[in-house]
DNA sequence: AACGTGACAGCAAGCGCTTTCTATACAGGA
DNA sequence: TCCTGTATAGAAAGCGCTTGCTGTCACGTT
């Protein structure tokens, strides 16, 4: 059988009361007693049982990251900088943290299930990031397990995520669509008038807003949009090469692409020049996120930065109690225009 | 406070056993009782509670996958893979497993502590994803962790690591060997004679058995390596970066760069293109993992493709049980030479 | 008519911790 | 000297669930 805290008492000569007390160092043992005891476990190579101590003390060292694909750095960076917060290993001393990334891919039956795990675990918090999916009754079961959670005493923080008013949850949200209209008139800006626009999926916060920006952008500089300048896609390169495609037969005098995201943008460039278009010459093209490898394409791409690790820190922080939430709830996190050689002035055909 | 066991059985006017069984549908309930049950489950909103139900059961619905850089798309295709095959929700039915990632950064302590984590949660699998580190102390440290979960009944599966040999745990390896040696081998092939190599960080098997093969296909065709053609750094783009300008100060007549990974490849050819040298003609690059974005590099990038997803989906079947494992508990995961524009004939100065 | 036999349901004993309350011991103060 | 305060250790009552074992019926058998 496993080694158990009453065998490490037996063993140190002390009630297994006192074991559990220096382990858990939150109340006064006199210095020898506890060297025996630390002894005793180390000898017995003794680790704590994490469902009993979670039972009996009611609360549990697990911290839940929801990411939406873990498998793009947009939400790697994320959770990444969300984790050196929580501490997990290596972090501060006596709160050791188990913070798991749970991976939804997208899905909202996914990401219910994973809440109601994390519930199910009693979870100390749990940091939501990404967009949300944009569907009445999905969100209003989010709304009701997110309260659910706060209400049990676990806390909840979104990032990069609308705020979900009344549910008790820290918003740290970006301003997705500041930083689509900023990214649209830096274009507008070079001369563009006729700009196409490779959206994300529907039904999800973070692709309206952008493209809420977008359009914000055009209609502030009168310019009339074409129904067909908008292609909805999924958020990777695949989709953005064929978006790219689709764009260049409707609409051959278009200028600039406006990409959804990074990867959606690389994708276009690829569609570009297998189209024998040269870019920015031809048609210039904007990301959005500022992924690390956006700096590396040829040319490097102009896209909107997104302070992901920061805003992942923070709200990192924010779940670990370790720093106080913003005013109201809700904090708003700026993008910054990043404007590099994929973006020029446009062909004057 | 919350809703218990005891309130739905109550409810339900049954015993909370009954419950029990319904809930874990492993003991014949009356279809009428079992309806009764499940209707107070749902008006009560009960979610069970997990710590408990795991001390009493003495077995945790938890599995660890633990990944050295969770922002790095090579874990997180990996990560993404397993955390499929694991279930988490979505997967087949009852088998509910929250499949959670944990980031070590790299850091041996951190491992340490993840596995100990784990450990204490009874985890129900590991995943250890990644080169391993090599610092005897560490290994043996690691090893003796491994063997204690094996012998405790948490299955323990390697995905692209080198072996524990006597640990229990279940081996998938990446030939990373036989794959630097094959991309050697091709640019060697082309003409090249003088091949720049940076390495991964030292104490890494991965980046020790590249480098093997590396310098393998270097002796098989009878070139002497000046020990200045290897440069070591990190597994990032900034990395490659440098160890290229720091490369082509010691040997401006270099005509390929070997880099340890995708990204530092990508990092060599923006150091290339800043020096002025164009890829492939003045001098080749070749990278390693085939991430998605390699293909978008310009010129494409030559690299060896690591079957990541593949290797994550049978590592998560494996662990799961739902796949036997490899015979003798060890499989090798071959890599295949993908042949693009970043390499070429040697220029002929 | 007596009895074995399934099919269900309930009892109750834990699982391995935490924590409240109580006990002890010794020190100092009156 | 007696009393009180302080520091430390232990006893024991759960935490909410699972599960082996013990009923209790309603039938089909002989």
């Amino acid at each position: 059988m496993t080694v158990t805290l009453a065998d490490v008492a037996a063993r140190a000569q002390v009630s297994p009361a006192t074991v559990s007390r220096v382990l858990n160092g939150n109340y006064p043992v006199a210095a020898s007693t506890r060297e025996r005891v630390l002894k005793a476990v180390d000898e017995l190579d003794y680790v704590l049982n994490g469902p009993a101590s979670a039972l009996a003390a009611a609360t549990s060292d697990l911290v839940g990251i929801l990411v939406n694909d873990i498998a793009d750095p947009f939400f790697g960076i994320m959770a990444s900088a969300i984790q050196a917060e929580i501490g997990g290993p290596g972090g501060r001393a006596g709160g050791e943290r188990l913070a798991v990334v749970c991976n939804t891919g997208g899905s909202p039956e996914r990401e219910l299930t994973y809440l109601t795990l994390l519930q199910r675990q009693r979870a100390a918090a749990v940091v939501l990031t990404g967009g949300a999916i944009e569907d009445a009754a999905h969100q209003a079961a989010m709304d009701a397990k997110v309260r659910k959670l706060t209400e049990a005493g676990t806390r909840v923080v979104l990032c990069g995520r609308p705020p979900a008013p009344d549910t008790g949850a820290i918003a740290l949200t970006f301003d997705n669509r500041g930083g689509g209209q900023e990214l649209t008139e830096h274009l507008i800006g070079l001369g563009h008038r006729r700009l196409g626009y490779i959206a994300g999926p529907e039904e999800r916060t973070t692709t309206r807003h952008r493209l809420e920006g977008h359009r914000a952008a055009l209609a502030a500089h009168g310019i009339e949009e074409d129904p067909g300048w908008t292609v909805h896609g999924r958020y990777d390169r695949r989709s953005g090469y064929e978006a790219t495609l689709e764009l260049l037969r409707r609409d051959p005098s278009l200028t600039a692409v406006v990409a959804a995201n990074d990867s959606v943008a690389l994708g276009a460039c690829a569609a570009l020049r297998d189209s024998g278009l040269r870019i920015p010459e031809d048609v210039s093209v904007a990301g959005f996120d500022d992924l690390p490898f956006s700096i590396d394409a040829v040319p490097s791409l102009t896209t909107v930065r997104l302070p992901l690790a920061e805003a992942g820190a923070r709200a990192g922080r924010i779940a670990m109690g370790r720093e106080e939430a913003p005013p109201g709830g809700i904090a708003s996190v700026r993008g910054e225009l990043m404007v590099r050689g994929s973006s020029g002035v446009p062909r004057t055909s």
